[in-house]
DNA sequence: ATTATTTAGTTGCACATGCAACTATTATCG
DNA sequence: CGATAATAGTTGCATGTGCAACTAAATAAT
């Protein structure tokens, strides 16, 4: 693959992902969907934890505020979330999941279970805990170096 | 992390890609350096295999042309690629590494190796085996439903 | 040879991501 | 209470990514 590289993780790890988000926004589109895979874990976290604080959401998918930010406003458009501003805190939003975004979340579940049950079909359960704990370790070994923890939230 | 979703693969592969780019990108940086880790493997790619046509490029990197299009632009920008177009079919950019881009590899692929080195720290070389079989058997079953390859490149 | 098709690359549009710098609001400290 | 610090979110800027539609050039087909 890249010269010197061939039996490394790193690439391999990096193509599989960009695969995966091409292959879902396929599947997604094959059924007249068109939410990407971000999205997709966002509504779910609303629908199982309720309206969360903008804030907490970008914890919870361990992304920057302001990835969340734009994330949300693309999913506002659509008309999947909603930001209400807290009464007790003004500088809090809370992310409502809307009635839309709760029938398209409903559509889109079962699509991507499909998907992740047809990319991981042939490997076997060891391996798939092998692959979570060495994924597990290399974040342990990054994140230590980096600042313990990314609460830059 | 998701709900339903803690012993699916593809939460930890998403997350732990994006904890790699942050942390090469910091390295990078604390090296006085800044370039991405596409970037450096482009560079790696150029030096070896010496000027290459985007289109062989796009194709080794397992990346859509008009990615690349814009990659090499950035690239150009930084003096680290140019792109020369060829006499003999004049549709043809072959893109040869600068000077000052074999220069700045130099500086730049041990940091990378050893950024990798320190990412899979305390994995075993069965484990790391494994997970690059996994990726690969993704791959395949992902690539066979798309399109059987992907040559829009 | 002239037309039609394929090929290489670019551009518009949309999406995701992070850092630095900013605003607004709340909490803390003196 | 008033100044200072911490917190929640947004915006500017830069990066990477892909699809559809485009231009230009070369090849195939009639």
């Amino acid at each position: 693959m890249f010269p010197g590289m061939e039996n490394l993780m790193m690439p391999w790890i990096g193509k599989t992902m960009k695969h995966i988000d091409l292959f879902i926004a396929t599947k997604m589109a094959e059924h007249g969907v068109n939410l990407t895979r971000q999205q997709v874990i966002l509504l779910k976290i609303l629908f199982h934890d309720g309206p969360l604080p903008q804030n907490n959401l970008a914890f919870l998918t361990d992304r920057d505020k302001t990835s969340l930010t734009r994330l949300l406003s693309t999913m506002e458009k659509k008309n999947l979330v909603a930001r209400i501003t807290s009464p007790e805190d003004k500088r809090v939003n809370m992310v409502h999941l809307t009635k839309n975004g709760e029938k398209i979340l409903n559509e889109v579940a079962p699509i991507l279970l499909e998907v992740i049950m047809h990319m991981q079909k042939g490997v076997s359960e060891e391996d798939q805990k092998t692959v979570i704990g060495v994924m597990k370790k290399i974040q342990e070994n990054i994140d230590i170096q980096i600042d313990s923890c990314s609460n830059n939230n």
